[in-house]
DNA sequence: CAGTGGTCTAGACCACTAT
DNA sequence: TAGTGGTCTAGACCACTGG
């Protein structure tokens, strides 16, 4: 386990147990140190990583504050949270609809940078939150790069299983967003009525090496569809 | 100028002018550190950077390259991207409908952390893209924070005028999402119809200092929004 | 196994805040 | 002006990639 690590973990930790609202102060930089047993660097690596995912900010000459919103029921949009530990938090649960191996379309071949003739697993589920339907979700993923998927798999966390058992290492995502009208077949899945509003995702996930192994096309049943984005500008 | 900023941004002016795209390879970490004539921690801070707004991902062992996705047309949800440059980029102009100063609502005052007594600048826009209606946006600037706005300034860009004008830095900002259906006057605003699908979308900005200074609640239309995040995992 | 990026240290110096 | 975070350095050592 890498020391910034670590220590960010830990102080999340800290904030989490000791239920820290927005504005509480954290001890300051050279007490963080003493308490770690680390350089002054280490420290501010952890803090940086705190900082990006939304969960600290720092003042120069006043201290490090922690960043909380007020708003409860909101779904992460850039999940900087396990996989895990976010389907859990929100009770999510998965109906699968179909599970084959076959060879992409245009478009799938297109985002995950494959040819044509070679395979992907594709995987259709309904997600459904707290017992309502979330969303419809289409996944194509690189078959070099996923060898094996089953049904138990898919109906968990498909990114838990990448991460911890195929040993993978995911680096970045691009996201891309609209908002539509559903159609009938969509309708149906999400038990809404067609022409209803839609959020439409689409998402290609890359290896920390870049390679693209994962385009999923996500369409979220906007009576459920609360996200949120904490960013640093 | 900082020097990890300055690299950074050289980088970034490369990759542009050079037109490289996903995948390409910049020059190793030694050499950058000749070039730049800095420490391999500086130039290790910049390439951060950009790996966090979505410029490059670095590989061990390997290089470091440039990330970029094939779309066009989408708008930053989170414009890491100065707020100026991305107007023009896509020629986004305002009308403004109302602008004043008042109390705030109680929504308002309670994400702007402040008293229903205070003042805070009132400000209702239609942005247009490209000559389409965009969207609908009505903002709450607190007045002890942001002490004068006039016609001129909020036809422009504000954060540009807060940023150079005022002197302030812009710390952070939560940004909540919804999908949701268009109400009368939002559909009179944005040329579309009642019932009509919308994104809606609330912010608060903060200081560098953790105080917030602009709660903005805007309504898209649904046909211009196309929105990306790119995001690190 | 040579080359590349990642982590970590110890310390100097700078910029900002609070009092 | 004391205290706090931010930048930058020089260098050691580690982890991974690719020929």
């Amino acid at each position: 386990m890498l020391k910034y690590q670590h220590i960010a973990d830990e102080l999340e930790n800290y904030i989490e147990e000791n239920k820290l609202q927005q504005g509480d102060k954290l001890p300051v930089l050279q007490e963080l140190m003493n308490q770690f047993k680390v350089s002054k660097s280490t420290v501010t690596k952890a803090l940086e990583l705190l900082e990006n995912r939304g969960v600290v900010f720092q003042v120069r000459g006043s201290g490090i504050f922690v960043r909380r919103h007020k708003r409860s029921g909101y779904i992460s949009l850039i999940s900087n949270q396990g996989f895990k530990k976010m389907l859990e938090e929100f009770h999510i649960t998965s109906k699968v609809i179909e599970l084959d191996v076959r060879k992409p379309t245009k478009e799938a071949a297109l985002n995950l940078n494959m040819g044509l003739d070679e395979d992907v697993y594709y995987v259709k589920r309904v997600r459904y939150i707290q017992g309502q339907t979330l969303c419809l979700e289409e996944s194509y993923f690189n078959k070099s790069l996923i060898p094996y998927l089953n049904n138990e798999i898919i109906t968990e966390s498909i990114f838990n299983y990448i991460t911890n058992g195929l040993g993978l290492n995911i680096g970045f995502g691009d996201t891309f967003l609209h908002v539509d009208k559903l159609t009938a077949e969509e309708a149906k899945y999400l038990e809404l009525t067609e022409g209803d509003p839609k959020l439409y995702v689409e998402s290609i996930y890359h290896l920390t090496n870049g390679q693209p192994f994962d385009f999923s096309k996500i369409t979220y049943n906007y009576v459920q569809s609360q996200f949120f984005v904490q960013a640093v500008l």
